[in-house]
DNA sequence: GCACACATGTAAGATGTTACATGATTAG
DNA sequence: CTAATCATGTAACATCTTACATGTGTGC
């Protein structure tokens, strides 16, 4: 639902082709709302038949670069779906019906896979940090525009930090979890 | 991809009917993987036709209760995907694509929307605080599934304090937001 | 019988993922 | 010319969401 306006803000900031969205997407806006080559190309078809941009280049023929821009009808839907509420995303994480189902077994071993997403949650966060330390440093007098960047980048940086000390405190219970006794929960049916 | 794992967990803990699981799903299990009672029938019957589960009950008759339970099979095929390695699911929330798109717009007041998150968030938090206190008491002896339980509770608890936290530190800095100046990122195309 | 809640089911469309196919461009 | 790469596109499928349809049981 949010695909569309991610690429109309994209295509506001500078026109470009589908590829290079892709490749943006993949830089910035990616951090927090990912999407593939093919939705792009798909939700850029919809969004050109909706005249709310326009393109440059022969549509429907491959290899041809096709350059997008963003009309004044787009950027007026950009603005209304910008001020529109919205709900929060619930957490939803596979990792959590692996802790639950693991509970539910007791014949699971969780710690590995737990120091390995501390390990992945560690690295994105020091992306993150490197990003703020570059883009946002604490010393810069910044615009309205920066300060909203920068609380999208913060965003990341508490996410981040969350699963961080959430990984450590739950494998501070290790000894408990490493080698968890089988629990029978119910009559074992079949 | 994890959701037919969520229905074995919940059905190993007790079988039950479709809409049972449904219900249950909304109370624990949904707060970290929502499903609607059409995509538990439709996993249902997946896991059925794979003999992983075994329905008691008429299949394909409306109005008729069914019965699921675990199969041995069913068991077997949810440990080894429990001990599967997974990838964290990165930030993805309609809110962000906001706020980067009023960055860019210079024309939305995005104050009132993050109140409101702030208000979702603090509920919601709330809800998962009280469930702590409830099932979790600090001096109660807990046993190794317990721990895998709170540690599941403890993710939402940190994942909506950290979103708290993020929307007090960005209404901080409100006052540079509440009436953006409009910024020309790119000549108006049209 | 009738209204209502409940359990199950169908259908359609949006969104996401994965794999592959084709034309253009460029380096060697 | 050939191979590699880039830009675009098609296809198939899984997942998710929303709306609606149908049969069962319960209370009045």
């Amino acid at each position: 639902m949010a695909l569309a306006q991610a690429i109309l803000t994209s295509l506001l900031e500078k026109p470009c082709t589908g590829a290079e969205l892709a490749r943006r997407f993949d830089k910035s806006l990616g951090h927090f709302w990912q999407a593939t080559h093919q939705q792009i190309y798909r939700e850029l078809g919809k969004l050109e038949q909706d005249g709310l941009v326009r393109a440059h280049g022969l549509a429907a023929t491959r290899g041809q670069q096709r350059h997008f821009e963003v009309l004044a009808t787009g950027k007026a839907a950009l603005e209304s779906w910008c001020a529109e509420p919205g709900e929060p995303r619930p957490i939803r994480d596979e990792l959590l019906v692996r802790l639950r189902a693991a509970a539910v077994l007791g014949t699971v071993d969780v710690r590995v896979e737990l120091l390995r997403h501390q390990g992945m949650h560690a690295q994105t966060l020091d992306r993150y940090l490197a990003i703020e330390a570059n883009d946002f440093p604490a010393d810069a007098q910044k615009t309205v525009a920066d300060e909203l960047q920068f609380a999208v980048l913060r965003a990341g940086i508490v996410y981040e930090q969350s699963w961080l000390n959430w990984c450590e405190q739950t494998l501070s219970h290790a000894p408990a979890i490493q080698k968890p006794a089988l629990v029978e929960v119910w009559p074992p049916a079949d």
